[in-house]
RNA sequence: GCGCUUGUAGCUCAGCCGGAUAGAGCAUCGGCCUUCUAAGCCGAGGGUCGCAGGUUCGAGUCCUGCCAAGCGUGCCA
């Protein structure tokens, strides 16, 4: 409908240039947005206005002429122009009752749009270090990424997610070495527990596991262990020197082959948690790309050289840096620490060079809101690699505060108290969950009420709109137990009889879920949706207490029935698009 | 200090590319169950869109300054 109107706009434009009203070589760009006052018609647009300055007359004048020059369609049944200038279209009331058989005659596939067809983007989210369980923090980030990427796909894209695993680096070693001192401590040894180690509990039951499996393969004695170790910092000492100096003792008493063992099974077992955890969630991904293999297979030393060939890099104090404050960064930045090994931003330029080298049309970043300062240094270096930086487009999502009634849930990772997403889930559940994460713009602070998920009272949005879903199952089950049948060909030959004020404007609603969809997608904003969801419930709760649907005429009743079959359709569309459940009965 | 994000009803938030009288939910108050599920519906009250300027036919929306909150500002990842 929008589309249909949008053309006929189109070539009322392109007349008034043959006629010489407008200047050919005018770009103009058609604006056609939902009146949202009925008395404004359907659709509104503000063309006119917009174009009566380079047209040199006034508004209403130009609005006229606009309105001769557009041609007949029987989609519109009147065209008025009103206020300064407005362009309001009444479309045609038949037209509108035929989207409960569009709806019917589509099914699952209404609302799927085909503008991304042909394009190819890629959505990396979470991407949580491997260091333990994922947290309510990194919940949002997978909620709103998976939402985003499917929304994507439910616009015709060919999407492609992606979680990028930091198997590689520091924390990782420090996880390892975590395990190992744990897994000491299963062996018998005693020793003291490093303040910057993994205190989390995942870590004495991976541990405990590599004991179980492993016996005393990689016990030392706590003694060779703790000899010459610096102090930490309880002890007046610094925290880093210190677990710096028991990740090479472990690598020493170890041997990089019993280390790289520990290492792994501390890695497989977090990753597959994780792995375990978003599934459970409806968050499914095609790649699980690995740091360590750009490593290996020489990415980063193939992107700095090819810093260094475009003349970005220099050295300074031993290291080497990228001179991205040329490319609009507020600094440069190290890429090789003066101690030879590669930083994870290094890294990063390398990934970012693969995702580029892949051919993607569109690379969607997922990041946490403190990664915000990061943007700017990796538009940097894919300017420098010579890519086009438009292409990336990085989303933030702030942080979600957690709420008990009124109390703020505290979570502190250092001492490994943290609410896990795990935990988030079984406390609320998935449907819950989902729904809170993506209620709300994703650059919003959002307080997520752990109390108000969980009631099971009219306080809880997702109950209304999954309710509205299971009273269109109950009401046929209702025809079901009448004993009278469904005459779906009868209803839609009686679709007139929908004359309600209440019908209309569900069938206004359920015309625009399209639309909805698709700029919900574009925008990457799946909380229009939520709304879109909320809008259809209460509309269609409202005609449920202002009608009775199982009427005695049976022309209306099936009419009715269809109406509020498309609604189900719709609501069932649009809530497993979310991955949200549509109980049949609640 | 600088940078990013946010500021709309008592609370939590929508508000599409600048458009017509700024909207929901919760909370408060008053109504609706012998009729398809009351996890619902109907109604009422509640606003200086952080503040001050500017841009224009028109600003919650764009620009500038200020105020407030969160985050960032490592040879950490």
């Amino acid at each position: 409908m929008k589309h249909k109107l949008e053309h006929l706009l189109q070539q009322a434009v392109a007349a008034l240039k043959t006629q010489g009203v407008l200047d050919p070589e005018l770009a103009v760009q058609i604006n056609l947005e939902r009146a949202r006052d009925t008395q404004h018609g359907d659709f509104a647009s503000n063309l006119a206005m917009m174009l009566a300055k380079a047209a040199r007359t006034n508004p209403r004048q130009l609005a006229e002429k606009i309105v001769a020059a557009i041609p007949q369609d029987n989609l519109v049944s009147k065209i008025e122009i009103a206020g300064p200038g407005f362009i309001n279209f009444f479309a045609n009331p038949d037209s509108q009752f035929q989207i409960v058989k569009q709806i019917h005659d589509a099914g699952p596939e209404f609302g799927l749009s085909k503008i991304g067809a042909g394009k190819r983007v890629q959505v990396e989210f979470v991407s949580a270090n491997p260091t333990g369980p994922l947290h309510v923090g990194h919940g949002r980030g997978a909620a709103y990424g998976s939402a985003v990427a499917d929304l994507l796909e439910a616009a015709g894209f060919d999407v492609e997610r992606e979680y990028y695993v930091n198997d590689a680096g520091r924390q990782m070693d420090i996880l390892a070495t975590s395990v190992w001192l744990r897994y000491l401590e299963e062996c018998g040894e005693v020793l003291p527990f490093p303040s910057n180690g993994y205190r989390g509990e995942y870590v004495r039951d991976i541990a405990f596991n590599l004991h179980k499996k492993a016996g005393n393969d990689y016990r030392r004695p706590a003694e060779l262990v703790l000899e010459d170790i610096p102090a930490d910092e309880p002890q007046g000492g610094d925290k880093e020197k210190h677990i710096d100096a028991l990740i090479e003792r472990a690598k020493t008493l170890l041997g990089m082959e019993q280390y790289g063992s520990v290492f792994q099974v501390g890695l497989d077992e977090i990753l597959a948690d994780i792995k375990d955890d978003l599934q459970e969630f409806g968050v499914g991904y095609q790649h699980w790309f690995s740091e360590r293999l750009l490593m290996d297979d020489g990415s980063i030393q193939q992107a700095l050289q090819r810093l260094e060939v475009a003349g970005y890099l220099y050295k300074q104090d031993g290291a080497i840096w990228f001179a991205s404050s040329r490319l609009g960064d507020e600094k440069d930045r190290v890429v090789i620490r003066d101690n030879g090994q590669s930083t994870y931003f290094a890294s990063d330029i390398a990934y970012h060079m693969n995702k580029l080298d892949r051919g993607f049309d569109q690379i969607v970043n997922i990041w946490g809101a403190d990664h915000h300062g990061y943007i700017p240094r990796v538009k940097a270096a894919m300017q420098a690699l010579g890519a086009d930086e438009s292409k990336l487009k990085v989303l933030l999502v702030q942080f979600a505060v957690l709420y008990r009634g009124d109390e703020k849930v505290q979570m502190s990772t250092r001492s490994g108290e943290f609410v896990t997403l795990r935990q988030l889930r079984n406390e609320v559940g998935k449907d819950a969950c989902r729904f809170f994460y993506v209620m709300r713009k994703s650059e919003q602070h959002m307080d997520f009420d752990l109390k108000l998920a969980t009631s099971r009272t009219n306080e809880n949005p997702v109950y209304y709109v999954q309710y509205a879903h299971a009273r269109v199952c109950s009401v046929l089950r209702q025809l079901d137990e009448k004993g009278r049948a469904r005459n779906l060909n009868l209803g839609m030959e009686h679709l007139n009889l929908l004359t309600e004020s209440h019908e209309t404007e569900l069938l206004g609603t359920l015309s625009k879920y399209p639309e909805v969809l698709e700029r919900a997608a574009v925008q990457y904003e799946p909380h229009q949706l939520i709304h879109y969801l909320r809008e259809l419930a209460n509309q269609f709760h409202s005609y449920y207490n202002a009608h009775q649907f199982l009427v005695d005429d049976d022309r209306l009743c099936n009419a009715r029935l269809n109406l509020i079959c498309a609604v189900r359709h719709v609501l069932a569309n649009a809530l497993s698009l979310l991955k949200i459940h549509t109980p049949e009965a609640m």
